[in-house]
RNA sequence: CGGAGCGUAGCUUAGCUUGGUAGAGCGCUUGGUUUGGGACCAAGAGGUCGCCGGUUCAAAUCCGGCCGCUCCGACCA
């Protein structure tokens, strides 16, 4: 491609949306334009990477057995009421655009494509010998996000690989599975990744197993945490650790209710009652659809919402506000406690809150704390879970090693379905005895969009971005200097054609430029290896060639140049 | 959803407090000198100051409404 021809100018300034080097970067090396909110216009070279993203995607898809097609992005409502999930997507969560059409006819702009494939799998399906299969498509999907950021990190309409398996037992779920989670490896490997493989949290959708692909990156939006001895990894919904226990007293000691005014925060608190920080008790208050629900945990440990959603079961968990638990516990905010509550608030506590003798929680009365509180003696055992948030220094639940924390950017989440779609949509098969069965799903996502803006977050400079040759939009940036010589120009234009003979891929600037800016922009857009010709090369009948990866450049022949970058491109030689 | 901020030329912005009909840098056009890391000189083009309404002799500036965009919050019990 000429770059004359080029849709996407550089930009010198930095635009003031630009929040990660990476976003900052794809606007101004001219990838992508904002259209509104969360929604980016893809310039010609972002257009380009997509594609080669795409490529490598469905390469290793078709490899596992998955076969493309290309589903509707508009859909119906009918279909999301039939596996209740209208109401979740647009009333509760509101993450879906919905909208009437002329008819009066309520229809949505899909975030994902559960209905849709499980519909058609259940008019395709009809016998054992019709299982397995798997589906996959890549497509722009809508989510209304509460906040779209970071550009293409998080945007309220991306492009997404999708993959559904679908089989006869969990036998074949977990071969399904199994061959998806190593494509997600390969892929991940393919593009030059330094990520991490995840157990995530499967939530409401169920099943029974999930993993996440992340990015490490410190712009990334999740918090991942693996053992420094053995492979356990898990992103911070999900995790599980332990914690260091402690000697308790042998004595019980009479409850008593303590006046410290202004305490907030456990650090403090503990310090006012000289007590031990794991002696403190955390009462969170939560709605849980219409249920009020109490949530103990450690002092010194946070409550995972996501934990305690999938204990109750329910759809939405939020904190309540200050009014209510004011009305609740007759307290400020701040003092909440488990002894006291109203009948209609369900206790709930973390395993490490039992367990303790004589500790510490909120009194509900401002101002007050109880100490030498007692489960058995004070109040009745609520029941227990694992409802903390596991952090950096815990312990791995694994083994005896520790925990450590790190930042991600989600590319890719496999998850067993199991049979949620597949029965609510009955979705089925007769076996060898002619009996049905709901066939057993699983989902299988790739944020493609995403994954481009990973690429440039791990790896740029303060120049531009330095694309891995596999992605990179071009393989190789020919720059032409003294175009206003003819001979240069025409000698320019040839070699052009030459490399694209050669089977590269081409950007050639033929713009009448000065150098600085030609290397700016070519530094910029960060194609891997860089081209330079000039009447000063050609005098010698030789080339520039310098890797966007190493500061230093060698002036070679041509058809050295070519061979070299073959090599750095991993193409094969000719 | 709650809170905050912003909206002036393609981009980055000054001007707004204290109303008097808009200025800069980059980019763009033309001419000239330059020509391997964003050069210089000269002359230009380009703005309904987000939109609607109000106050006023007069509004980018003050007031109200709307729209758009951005940021922050959802460990505090």
């Amino acid at each position: 491609m000429k770059q004359s021809r080029l849709i996407g100018r550089t930009l010198r300034e930095v635009p003031k949306d630009a929040q990660t080097a990476a976003h900052a970067l794809m606007l101004r090396a001219g990838f992508i334009q904002q259209l509104s909110a969360g929604v980016y216009i893809y310039l010609p070279l972002l257009h380009r990477t997509l594609h080669k993203i795409s490529q490598i995607i469905r390469e290793e898809m078709n490899a596992a057995g998955g076969v493309e097609l290309l589903m509707p992005a508009l859909q119906p409502r009918e279909l999301w009421e039939e596996t209740k999930r209208w109401e979740r997507y647009t009333a509760v969560d509101g993450i879906m655009f919905a909208f009437k059409d002329r008819r009066g006819a309520t229809a949505c702009l899909g975030p994902t494509h559960e209905e849709v494939i499980t519909d058609i799998l259940r008019r395709e399906i009809k016998s054992y010998k019709d299982l397995p299969r798997c589906a996959y498509q890549i497509q722009t999907k809508f989510r209304d996000e509460i906040r779209p950021r970071f550009g293409l990190m998080r945007a309220r309409e991306f492009i997404m690989k999708d993959a559904y398996s679908f089989d006869a037992d969990e036998a074949g779920l977990d071969a399904s599975y199994e061959a998806m989670r190593q494509a997600y490896h390969r892929i991940c490997q393919r593009l030059g990744f330094q990520y991490r493989a995840v157990e995530a949290d499967s939530g409401a959708i169920g099943g029974s197993g999930s993993q996440e692909f992340m990015v490490l990156a410190d712009t990334g939006e999740d918090t991942i945490l693996f053992c420094d001895q053995c492979d356990y990894a898990a992103n911070q919904e999900k995790a599980q650790s332990k914690l260091a226990e402690f000697p308790q007293d042998a004595e019980l000691q009479p409850m008593q209710a303590v006046l410290g005014e202004g305490l907030i925060g456990v650090d403090k608190l503990a310090k006012f009652l000289n007590i031990p920080v794991w002696k403190t008790t955390k009462t969170m208050l939560y709605e849980a659809d219409d249920q009020l629900v109490a949530v103990m945990v450690r002092g010194d440990c946070g409550v995972n919402e996501v934990k305690v959603t999938n204990h109750l079961g329910c759809k939405a968990l939020r904190l309540i506000n200050a009014e209510k638990i004011k009305e609740l516990t007759g307290a400020e905010v701040g003092y909440a406690g488990p002894i006291g509550l109203p009948p209609s608030v369900r206790l709930i506590a973390d395993h490490y809150v039992k367990g303790r003798v004589n500790f510490e929680c909120g009194a509900n009365q401002t101002n007050y704390h109880n100490i030498n509180v007692n489960f058995g003696r004070d109040l009745p055992e609520p029941e227990f879970g694992d409802f903390k948030l596991a952090k950096d220094g815990h312990g791995c639940p694994r083994c005896a090693g520790r925990l450590k924390a790190a930042r991600g950017i989600e590319v890719g989440h496999i998850f067993k379905l199991g049979t949620k779609y597949s029965e609510a949509m009955n979705c089925s098969y007769v076996d060898t005895e002619g009996k049905p069965h709901p066939v057993i799903m699983g989902c299988y996502g790739i944020g493609v969009s995403r994954m481009a803006a990973a690429c440039v977050e791990q790896s740029h400079d303060d120049k531009g971005i330095v694309w891995q040759p596999q992605v990179a939009p071009f393989h190789l940036h020919l720059v032409a200097l003294n175009l206003e010589d003819a001979v240069v120009a025409q000698q320019a234009e040839q070699i052009y054609q030459r490399l694209q003979q050669e089977g590269l891929d081409v950007l050639f600037d033929d713009r009448p430029l000065r150098a600085g800016e030609k290397f700016g922009d070519a530094d910029l857009i960060g194609l891997p290896v860089r081209l330079t010709i000039s009447k000063r090369t050609l005098e010698q009948g030789k080339v520039e060639f310098k890797l966007r990866r190493e500061p230093k450049a060698e002036v070679i022949t041509l058809d050295e140049a070519v061979a070299k970058t073959r090599s750095v491109c991993g193409l094969a030689g000719r």
